[in-house]
DNA sequence: TCATTGCGGACACATAGCATCCGATTTAAA
DNA sequence: TTTAAATCGGATGCTATGTGTCCGCAATGA
């Protein structure tokens, strides 16, 4: 199992997007700018945020996006989902109701196996859903002294 | 994101292993069968399980696989990191470190945003780490009647 | 009107998982 | 001692998914 590296693209562009004032929007080329990343690709995960509502799209010449909350009402668990799509990443291929064994009637669902996975999943959804794009900003921040911020902030300016 | 569906051909594997009786040892091929699957690429999960210390495995004539531990030492993470392998899903490309804004001494590092990744993957790891093998197969034969388990114990004698 | 920008589909490429086959080795049974 | 059964490891091919690009279309502000 492996996380498609596209969650951490959409990730940090969600960071970025929360420094965008109010009413204005980041283009696509901008934000993949910021961090080095192909405009296309970066372009076709900004479109899955935006069918799964983490962020909105302004089309039309000098638009982009932004985000549809604020930071500390999207989770990094929406953002996973948006890109990697919803649904369990364990999938029960119910194979004990093949072979020689299995029981007339057998008793259908899905089996204990598969429930400990889901429940890991949820645990796994649950720690996630506690991540906000405000904490993660606050702790980038963290990390930055004046002068780094306000580099970011000019470009941000210019970018706008 | 998606499990493989080796990890739960492994965990059944785990399962049908705990009823073999101590000294026993089921072949790959029988494994297979029971669950009506491939048994040249059941075998390659086998020999994952082996090397990663889950089953011990007997090798010539009326060889096969036991479990190396008792199944209630055995948990479902155990045959997850055998199957997918070590190391975490999430991989921080560090491309905060890329861009027009970053700065000239870089604090290098894992982000935030990795970190919450690998603290959700903790609480995953937990809730599997706390499912054995032995639950696995309390629950799965708390589903049968007594045919049903008469039926595999039949089948079992047979194999062995 | 025109340039800018997002939207959606089509396409090519790389990687990982799925599945099979083969020869070599080990070991119990004949 | 021979034979059959079984694991081990590598090589191979196929398929699905993720990565990345490109194009035409639609929308929108200048």
């Amino acid at each position: 199992m492996k996380i498609s590296e596209g969650v951490e693209w959409a990730a940090h562009a969600c960071a970025l997007l929360a420094a965008v004032p109010e009413g204005g929007a980041l283009s696509a080329g901008a934000i993949a700018a910021f961090n080095d990343l192909p405009k296309a690709y970066m372009a076709k995960h900004l479109q899955a945020l935006a069918k799964a509502g983490v962020v909105v799209s302004v089309r039309g010449a000098q638009g982009g996006y932004r985000l549809a909350r604020p930071p500390a009402e999207i989770s990094l668990w929406d953002v996973r989902r948006a890109i990697e799509g919803p649904g369990p990443d364990f999938h029960c291929a119910n194979i004990r109701l093949k072979g020689p064994c299995v029981a007339p009637k057998p008793s259908s669902g899905p089996c204990a196996i598969a429930h400990a996975f889901w429940e890991a999943e949820r645990a796994y959804q649950a720690a996630l859903g506690s991540m906000t794009i405000a904490d993660v900003v606050v702790q980038a921040a963290r990390e930055q002294d004046a002068e780094g911020l306000s580099r970011i902030a000019a470009w941000l300016r210019a970018a706008l």
